[in-house]
Parts: structure tokens; sequence; C-alpha cells
DNA sequence: CAACAACTTGACACACTGTCAAGTTGTTGA
DNA sequence: TCAACAACTTGACAGTGTGTCAAGTTGTTG
């Protein structure tokens, strides 16, 4: 075991709440001085700042504990609840990842580690929006102009955290009128009307 | 007048067309190169890297003629129609943009000037949706779930350049699927069915 | 207690931003 | 025609950031 008890995880939560804060951007020198390490220990744990941002981004999804946020959604008995709560569980999970991701996002151009590090993500965000278009597709309430694919990658781009900061961020949405705004769209957008 | 007709001007379509080539970024000594200007000159035309990227923005706007790029909007004989041609427009004036546009979003971060820049563009975009949201009102195609403000917040959202990329540049669509998948929910989402 | 891992200290090369001062060179108006 | 001016160049500098290196210190463990 280390010295002091896993500086790495140390290392990562003061890169969270330092993106949290103003300016919303961080050196390694600044996280190395939150954390109480020498700028040196930072790169025995990472080796670069891109590096930090990833592990970062990757520390806060297995802390949050997705499954425990999306369970809501597999215990909807509803086309419409179903995406009610999605458009929930978005308003709920996206403040907690929004600094760290956005930090991630405007480091990935030109920036080949992070930018396969957004894949995975991507990825991993297109399988929980098919899982969610083939449940509504099960229940026959898909519109009959989408395909689960094609609603699928719709409910991605929907479930972006650049579209949560827009609404919620620059156009001063509070959660409240963000769940409504968008649960309604998704479900004009893709439910057939209620049998 | 002066020396070498409008230096300011070729400083700005150099910064265009480098942000537009990877590594899709710049720093003031690349845009200067790039110009066959020095690095000083530079900063007797823009006060800051942040000032300049501001400026692209703005330039590029104005180049673009965004008037031209609408009036298929303005011309459009139904509310189908409408939609479908704001989504032709997004999908041709989207790429245009998108590498300046992406390159000051990154930085507007803990950059009050940005931020405010970005604010104005935010507006603008804002406007353009209500008058599309309006004429979908007037014509009485509006789902009544929606209000002309609301529909106008959603197709804001919509339009932003990160929907875009995030369509196009990571999922891989092609302009004729983004025009397709776009048209298709916002055709679904906001309009009542054909009278 | 020796070996090892985790960490520190201090230095360095390099790139970038922004500023300053002193020069050069076209243009223009008196 | 020439003096004044604006646009631009050259070269230097301070400050900040990243990433690397080498040599040390200090807990822990077999």
């Amino acid at each position: 075991m280390s010295r002091s008890k896993d500086t790495r995880t140390r290392i990562l939560e003061a890169t969270q709440t330092a993106l949290a804060a103003p300016p919303h951007t961080v050196s390694v020198k600044r996280v190395a001085e939150l954390t109480g390490v020498s700028r040196q220990a930072l790169y025995l744990h990472f080796a670069s700042r891109a590096d930090l941002l990833i592990a970062a981004a990757r520390y806060i999804d297995e802390s949050l504990d997705l499954d425990a946020h999306t369970a809501p959604l597999r215990r909807a008995q509803s086309a419409e609840e179903l995406v009610r709560r999605y458009a929930e569980f978005l308003a709920r999970y996206n403040p907690l990842i929004y600094p760290v991701v956005r930090a991630a996002d405007a480091m990935r151009v030109g920036d080949d580690e992070i930018s396969a590090a957004w894949s995975d993500r991507l990825a991993n965000r297109r399988r929980g929006a098919y899982q969610t278009a083939r449940q509504l597709a099960a229940w026959r309430r898909l519109r009959p102009v989408w395909t689960p694919r094609t609603a699928a990658d719709w409910l991605t781009v929907q479930a972006s955290v650049k579209v949560w900061e827009e609404l919620v961020v620059d156009l001063g949405y509070s959660p409240r009128r963000f769940v409504a705004i968008m649960t309604r769209a998704a479900t004009e957008a893709l439910l057939t009307p209620r049998p």
C-alpha cells in the first residue's frame, strides 16, 4: 500500500473539485497544490495532463454508480414513463460530470489520446440510448418513421452534455424546465400517441 | 489605407483556414506565419488571442452572408418545408463555421470576453429559431404542447453546432442523413399532423 | 536492516502569451 | 519636396504552462 492512502484517488478528486469551481480550468500545478503533493507526483500517476483528464472522467463515471442512476429507467412501466425518467436521469447526472467532461471536450481537438477516450464515452452513451429505443420499439410505441437505430442515435445526441449545457447553463433553464422540455420533445418526436 | 491592403482581413482568413486543417488549433505565432506578417502585427489588430478568435467568428458570420443562406427558409410554403429547409440550412452552414466556433467554445471557459461574444451568438441563433417557431404557430401547425417560446428554445439547441458536430463528426452521419434525422425529429416533435 | 516504492526538491528545455522599445518603410498632406 | 504619420518589423523580456531528469528522503515490508 502507499504512504498516504491512495494518492491517485485524491488527485482525481482534487481535479474534479477544481474543475467544478471557477475558473473551471486546471493546470497540473494547481491540481498538485490542491491535492497536497508535489507536481512531479502527478507525473508518477498520470502520463500527461490529457491522461489526467481522461482518468478523472473515467473515475467520475465509476464513482457515480451509473447503474444506480439508471435503475429507474429499467423500472419504467410505460413509454411515457421511460422517456420522462430518461430526461430526469440526464438532469441529475449531467451536472455531476459536466465540469470534467467539458474540460476533456475542450482539449480533445488535436489530442489522439483524449479523442479515443471520448469515442469510448460516446459509444457507451449510444448503447444506453439503444437500449431505451429498443424498449420503446418492443412496446410498439416507436413512431413508424423511426428505427430503433435512428431513434437511438437521435437520443444519443439529445443525451449529450452539450445539449444539457446549452439549455441549463447558457439558456438558464432550471432542472425542472430541462426535464419538461426534453420529455416533451422526446415524447412527441418518438412516441406514437397513447393507445 | 494600409500598406498591404487590409492586413486585418488576411489575418482573420488565415485564422479560419488554419483552424479548418489539422491540428485544428492555432497559436498566435502560427497565424502570423500563415498571414505572412510578424507576430507583433497581430497584436496591433487584436488585443489578445481570445479577441482574435472572437473577431474570426464574427468575420465568418458576416462574410458568409447569413441572409442568403436563410433565404430559402423565408420562402417555405408549408410547415414541413420550413422544417426541412431549416435542417438543410444547418447542414450547409455548420461545417463552414464549425472550426472557428469550436475553438471559441473550447476557450470560452474562464474568459469573460469570449463568454460575452458567445452569448451574442446564442441570442442570434435564438432569434432565428423564434422566427421559425412563430411561423409554425401562425400556420397553426405547432403542437399544442408547445408555445412559440419553448419551441424556439428547443430549436435553438437543435441548431447548435455541437449537435451537428456530434452527429456528423462523431457519429459519422453524412449531410444527407443529418438532414433526414433532424427533419424527422423536428417534424414529429413540433408539428401537428398534416391537415 | 536492507531493499523497495512513493514521494520530494530543484533544475532544465521548450512552447506559448502578452508587452515594450527602437527601428524601418510606405503614404499623404502642407 | 519633405515632415509627419501609420503600419509594420525586429528583438528582447517576463511570466506561465508542460513535460523530463537526476538526486535525494522517508515510510513499509520481507
